[in-house]
DNA sequence: CAACAATATCGTAATATTGCAATAAACAAT
DNA sequence: ATTGTTTATTGCAATATTACGATATTGTTG
């Protein structure tokens, strides 16, 4: 069918599995990169950073806002973008729980 | 056109990109929480507890072997599933480069 | 070996994603 | 007001994902 069944799965779940669903394609993975390697919020050239159309950028741009991974605010003529690093931290406690939970296993 | 531009993107990123794709499924959040809740590895029973058809889950864990966030050992009949540690760690150390580049910065 | 149990694979339909050309929208600057 | 710059939207083609029924595979047990 090619839907997802959401509604079958706990708000966590789908939370967790929206972020790291946005993150899920290395053109977002780069553009993440870039927002970090420069030290200040991005306004503008993020599209020449990267091997893909202006149009592909936007749109991967747009998802990565719509998952709160990214805030972009306007500012005159271009928009500026930076991480959201309340979303990473996000990412970093439920993984870290995960492994706290694997640390009481022994197998495999 | 639909197939992502890997090849124009860094191993690292398309590593991570594959890692965190794998997890972009509420299902297979689902399925890694499961994983983690009971006490050993799983010996068949993964079904079960999920409200997908058999073949989906089988489906769904094959992807998330394939991205190497479980392991699954034949055990008789059944098969044995749990976490692959290394994957959860290589995605914390990753979001944890993160934010301590973000820390650096004061903008948004 | 036949019957059963647990997984995997195949085939297929419905839907989503990716990518870009063309175009629009918003603002800046002359 | 016209021109240029930056970002968004639309429309569409190619491909990928999701889900599951039917069937195959593999190992267990009587």
């Amino acid at each position: 069918m090619g839907a997802s069944k959401t509604e079958h799965f706990t708000k966590n779940q789908n939370e967790i599995a929206l972020l790291t669903k946005a993150l899920g394609h290395p053109a977002r993975v780069a553009i993440m990169e870039y927002l970090m390697s420069v030290n200040t919020c991005i306004c503008g050239d993020i599209v020449n950073e990267l091997p893909l159309a202006q149009p592909t950028v936007s749109q991967h741009l747009k998802e990565l806002k719509n998952a709160n991974l990214i805030k972009g605010t306007i500012e005159g003529n271009a928009i500026c973008y930076c991480i959201n690093e309340k979303s990473i931290e996000l990412l970093i406690n439920y993984f870290s729980k995960i492994t706290t939970v694997l640390k009481n296993k022994q197998c495999c």
